[in-house]
DNA sequence: GCATTCATTAATGCATACGCAAATAAATGC
DNA sequence: GCATTTATTTGCGTATGCATTAATGAATGC
């Protein structure tokens, strides 16, 4: 984010974040690949921390290790999404369920009546940025409150890699004008401690979501992002 | 498993099944400091080699690099297991839902069934252990149907937890007696293709495994392990 | 002209070395 | 005797060098 807060970090660390920036900002395009010394060159660095770097984005599925021929990051086909998108609606509606079993009170809802209340004013001003990021604070919050780090972490590396891809779909997806409804009834199960309808209402949306996007990605023959 | 095999690994991949060997089989006891030249010495090797395993298992969620303190072998409390059994429910539940809707036939379930005629004879016989690894497998080969690597990839982290526990509750809890219909409701949903009832019966399933290995572990105050 | 073998190149995997910062022990002041 | 400062130790983060081994190109035989 800024050059002071760098300066705590480890090369290790920064390259971490560097690695990842470069790759959803497509400095790094899927299916291309570089090698350890470049990279390290690159990022000021000797390759030791490179290595680091790169073993633990190996782990998170961004990118693969390939021995002589360079780290290759991997490109998010139409099948990873269909992957990703059935593990992001099991453990959101996992922690759909949960949120409702919580018995949030509205003050502890806030960020989620929040995030609601921003794609309203998105969906008017036909901000697709703005939606989407509404949109993806509301997942997030959703996961928090689903309280379980599991859960929450294995939803944040998944969604890295929906990020690499909303960046071509958004602009070629209808306005999702519908989905706030969605939101807004799981967000009532969550708040009158509905259980079992936040978790299936979730799951419903979430199901939504992926047959769309599936379908832009198979319409628009796009294989690999 | 033997020694040519291991000839041709790399030192790190050694590494990283040697240290995963010694967590599960308490050498490396949860709770338990131990510095990265330690474990370099144990294992014959540099310490490079040894940081790159490491690196991946805290990855994974079995150990925790603290600078200067070593690296620290997680223990699993109640309130992990807890978390790992509800992403288990949320995973296996979609995989047996996907595995439904794959429209496999007699041929392709053959394990699944082997799985559950296994556990029928190891509960006659009273093997519990026997019986835990055919559970386990029937669980393993549920998710791979599931046809979905992400899932697979993130059971398989999850399950290695749950191993290390299971050493212990395994001879506290009552013999499954019950557990089998489930297996064979989740069974016969899949071969039928019925998608919903399988993904709801597994569920259910996997909530009361949960639910009774919770119960142990708070009767018998063991808080980690 | 094609396949096969050999030589060359180059990138990795790993060992090693070292500076730095944190933790511990020692010493000093009060 | 306690607190605070200083010295010492120790483990980690990282750079560097080298042996290994795969990939590439050259050369030889057919």
């Amino acid at each position: 984010m800024n050059d002071i807060a760098n300066k705590s970090l480890s090369n290790s660390q920064r390259a971490l974040q560097e690695l990842r920036r470069m790759i959803f900002a497509g400095e790094l395009a899927g299916g291309t690949d570089h090698l350890e010394s470049e990279l390290a060159e690159r990022l000021g660095m000797s390759r030791t921390p490179i290595r680091e770097a790169a073993l633990t984005l190996e782990n998170q599925g961004l990118l693969e290790l390939r021995p002589r021929k360079g780290v290759r990051i991997l490109p998010v086909s139409a099948a990873d999404m269909r992957e990703i998108y059935e593990v992001l609606t099991a453990l959101e509606s996992q922690a759909a369920e949960q949120a409702a079993l919580m018995g949030y009170d509205e003050e502890a809802l806030r960020h989620l009546a929040q995030a609601i209340g921003d794609m309203d004013l998105a969906i008017e001003s036909e901000d697709l940025e703005a939606w989407a990021e509404a949109d993806n604070r509301f997942h997030a919050e959703l996961v928090r409150l689903g309280n379980n780090n599991r859960v929450n972490a294995i939803f944040n590396m998944m969604n890295d890699q929906v990020r690499r891809a909303r960046m071509t779909t958004l602009f070629i997806r209808p306005v999702p004008t519908k989905s706030n409804a969605d939101h807004r009834a799981v967000y009532d199960a969550i708040r009158q401690g509905d259980d079992d309808t936040a978790r299936r209402r979730h799951r419903e949306h979430r199901q939504h979501a992926k047959e769309i996007l599936i379908g832009l990605l198979e319409k628009h023959r796009l294989n690999h992002l």
